[in-house]
DNA sequence: CTGTTAGCGCGTTCAT
DNA sequence: ATGAACGCGCTAACAG
């Protein structure tokens, strides 16, 4: 009271005055700060004359309360960070929106971290987010499960989505990649294909890999025709027109993932290849772009946006959990992809009668 | 000091342990928490002894700042906030990215919020970043800039990306929904079609309202026909079938945004309709799917990645300037759609020709 | 019912 | 070159 009113003296040369504190709201009052953070958090008691005058000068002062400072105080944020390799395409569009909708609903922030190169790239973004969040999900397809549990060392929860090996131990959600790309490569052998190549993920990405081996292995003797691409869409494209040079073009196509199959989708239209007539293409995800194309993507679904809310939903039990030093969800959820057939791959017969 | 060390005396039935702080790092290199703070900030000076001692003990402890904290400390959060109604569909994935590729070149973090339904909800999340973020950038198509104003009553760096009328004096990027709109008309009728509908995006939305002006205004004196949608590929689905119900068919149409025209082009499809020669079909913002649509669609390309870009940048001169009292960035940055020109809108001769 | 006070983890003068 | 002490804004005991 002796002092002038912070919050009155301001607005003079500052371009940005200072945001009100809950001790000018206090001042105003006329009361101390426990009483307003009381009547804040409607935690404890107050009196209705005391309530209303701190609301009151709430309202003159416009006072927000100072996010970061209440969670160093409480130790904790409400938010949950997620870091993901890359922000390209669709797919993590699809997961990031399955989160935010999970987090939203049980009223945390999210915060994101994302185009990461490499493993201590990814490392870096990782510890850039202790005090600002209670948990993290992590999806890096660089980082080996071993890296990040000795990163963390038990200090937080970590939900692992990185398509590695599960870590026994700690919890996490895996696509299986390798089930996904052996049902891919049945289904191609199923409607009669025979010469069928695979356009692989960055050499280096566990998820790459993993589809690779799948694909390898369900050829059952075959021999393998492997081009390299980078899950991009550009990168399928420029794997197809490689496929179409070879001496021995082969009639089939299982592309790591959805937007490299519609890269190799458009080159083939543009070299006037046919698909499915002449080449079937398989894709992986099932983005939303998938059913849309033309021929529309026969491919293996993951429901992207449902992981996320998934993780997000076991991350925060994890969060909770922890504050109560309760028992821990360990579990390694295994998402198995399932095949949505469209046109892109139906047989020669059935794709005559469906081109109308 | 009498008490026990806290680093020592953990790891026993938490699940989670509490991780080291300064001061633990402090006590294990025998130096005081301000050695530590100079040394891991590089500011003033440090004997080499003790400089190693301290990196010792922060990679024994596995110390990591704690950015709450610091933050508190030195009121200042790298992190830039977001506030966006939605997230569905592929406009605010690109936005998105190119922030996060922006914000990531300034080392910089991106906290987003989105499904914001109204302006309370939107304002909500808007004070929920206080504390969090030393600048934002909020999209809100609901939210009045007068609200925003009176809100924020200069406390913090604010970018307005939100399609209203630019409130002078607030910086701003505004895309030009009226002259875009008017373009799409423009380019249909030179095209040599005469019923041109709209399906417009949600009522009370701005930007929504902005676009079924300015086709409005471009039909010249021809009666609007207007259709409601909510700028989802679903109610543009709808819309397109209520089109064709009508007895009086149009022979083009002009969708709010690009989800909308997808939605129309299969609904156009299902039906039989033929895109473009019975009917044309531009879209608005031009995001991925659109070059990939058979037919490839027509549409007013908004570089939206790069208004992301521009946004973050602007607002991180916005928050510099004001750290230093400078001279702010006022300006009303407008951008102006261009039109794109695809197959959906092709003439009938020529379309004939392309679709071979 | 209300006020005082001690931290939360860190940056930062100011002495030494 | 280094350490002690204070403050950032808020919550949570503990007194009164």
């Amino acid at each position: 009271m002796a002092a002038p009113s912070a919050a009155s003296a301001r607005q003079e040369g500052q371009p940005f005055a200072k945001a009100a504190t809950m001790r000018d709201v206090a001042e105003r009052a006329n009361v101390s700060v426990a009483s307003v953070s009381r009547v804040l958090n409607g935690l404890g008691v107050t009196s209705d004359a005391t309530r209303q005058r701190v609301l009151d000068a709430v309202e003159d002062l416009r006072y927000v309360p100072h996010f970061g400072a209440r969670s160093l105080s409480t130790s904790k944020n409400d938010t949950i960070g997620v870091i993901l390799p890359d922000l390209f395409g669709e797919f993590f569009s699809e997961l990031i929106r399955g989160m935010d909708l999970a987090a939203r609903a049980h009223g945390k922030h999210l915060i994101v971290s994302s185009s990461h190169d490499g493993a201590e790239d990814t490392l870096a973004a990782v510890r850039s987010m202790r005090g600002r969040v209670d948990g993290m999900i992590v999806l890096s397809p660089h980082l080996g499960a071993a890296n990040l549990s000795s990163e963390f060392a038990g200090r937080m929860p970590v939900l692992l989505m990185n398509g590695g090996a599960a870590e026994p131990g700690r919890a996490s959600i895996m696509i299986d990649n390798h089930g996904g790309a052996v049902g891919a490569v049945q289904h191609l052998r199923s409607t009669g294909r025979r010469r069928i190549a695979h356009i692989r993920g960055a050499a280096g990405n566990i998820e790459a890999d993993t589809r690779a081996a799948g694909y390898t292995a369900a050829l059952d003797g075959h021999d393998p025709i492997i081009v390299e691409g980078d899950f991009s869409q550009a990168s399928g494209h420029r794997a197809a027109t490689q496929l179409l040079s070879m001496t021995e073009r082969p009639d089939a196509v299982f592309a790591a993932n959805d937007m490299m199959a519609v890269g190799a989708l458009l080159a083939f239209q543009e070299a006037g290849v046919r698909c499915p007539e002449d080449i079937a293409v398989v894709g992986f995800d099932d983005v939303p772009i998938a059913a849309l194309m033309r021929p529309a993507l026969t491919t293996m679904r993951v429901n992207i946006a449902e992981i996320g809310r998934r993780g997000v939903e076991r991350l925060i039990g994890l969060v909770q959990a922890g504050a109560t030093a309760d028992a821990t969800d360990t579990a390694c959820e295994i998402v198995r992809p399932i095949l949505v057939e469209r046109q892109s791959t139906a047989a020669a017969s059935s794709a005559r009668f469906n081109k109308g």
